[in-house]
DNA sequence: GTATAGCCTAGAGTGCGCTCTAAAGCAAGT
DNA sequence: ACTTGCTTTAGAGCGCACTCTAGGCTATAC
């Protein structure tokens, strides 16, 4: 296994959990579940080989989950990927769509938290 | 049934879920959870009887999960506020614990957004 | 009285996103 | 050869927050 630098290769499911954070169950998950195709297979053993351009994409996934979006939306994302140049606009729509739901979604937590600040502040008034 | 102007009181469940936006099974299900306390009953029929107070904890509750406070810390600090004035440190710091999670999520969102609008912004370049 | 509509309870079901288990195969060390 | 520790799969289980169902009671209109 090579690991010393320079581009990661070959890496097994638990160095690849390592890198990017996620559980190896989770990492089989995700490719279950549509979210990562194309993860090639040791030819001796195998075992599934993760490269850089599978971190970059595990990569991109935990922003896509990290704010919020669901599973299949992430699978149609993964779809369109797969099916060449000729989905870029769908993908940009897709994305920027999120994009508009997460900023409505900010606003609106920081509405609601405006009122924990307050009764917060209530609070202090009593000490 | 009241319900003309001025302070509602002795609305049922359904009145109740029209004026707080939750459905009348999330309503018993709060009650349930111990999110709730103090459901008094019309003493004729038996039937839940809600009032003003009930609808600005409810508001306030929908502050709570908005931010995402789970159940089980509602049900924290519900039970806090039953049991009187000399847990009001314990509440503020409560709600203080959860203000400053809630802001660390928001910064985490905010930067994973970034990533998402920078792919955004490369696809706009291939149109 | 009867129909309809709303309320009650206990408990089952749902959807999501993991997370774990069992049984088996492979790899390296002694 | 045996042990240890990794990998594989299919499928079960879990925690959360609802959401709904079944069976029964109550209230009002006709």
């Amino acid at each position: 296994m090579v690991m010393q630098q320079g581009v990661p290769e070959n890496l097994t499911i638990q160095q690849m959990a390592q890198v990017t954070g996620l559980s190896a169950h989770t990492l089989r998950y995700y490719e279950r579940a549509g979210l990562l195709d194309l993860v090639d297979r040791n030819q001796q053993n195998g075992y599934r080989s993760y490269n850089e351009r599978h971190i970059n994409w595990i990569h991109f996934i935990k922003c896509l989950r990290a704010t919020g979006m669901p599973i299949r939306d992430i699978r149609r994302y993964t779809e369109l990927l797969q099916q060449g140049e000729n989905t870029v606009r769908d993908r940009l729509n897709l994305l920027k769509a999120h994009r508009q739901r997460v900023e409505q979604q900010l606003r609106e937590v920081k509405e609601h938290l405006e009122a924990v600040t307050r009764k917060i502040g209530y609070y202090e008034t009593l000490d």
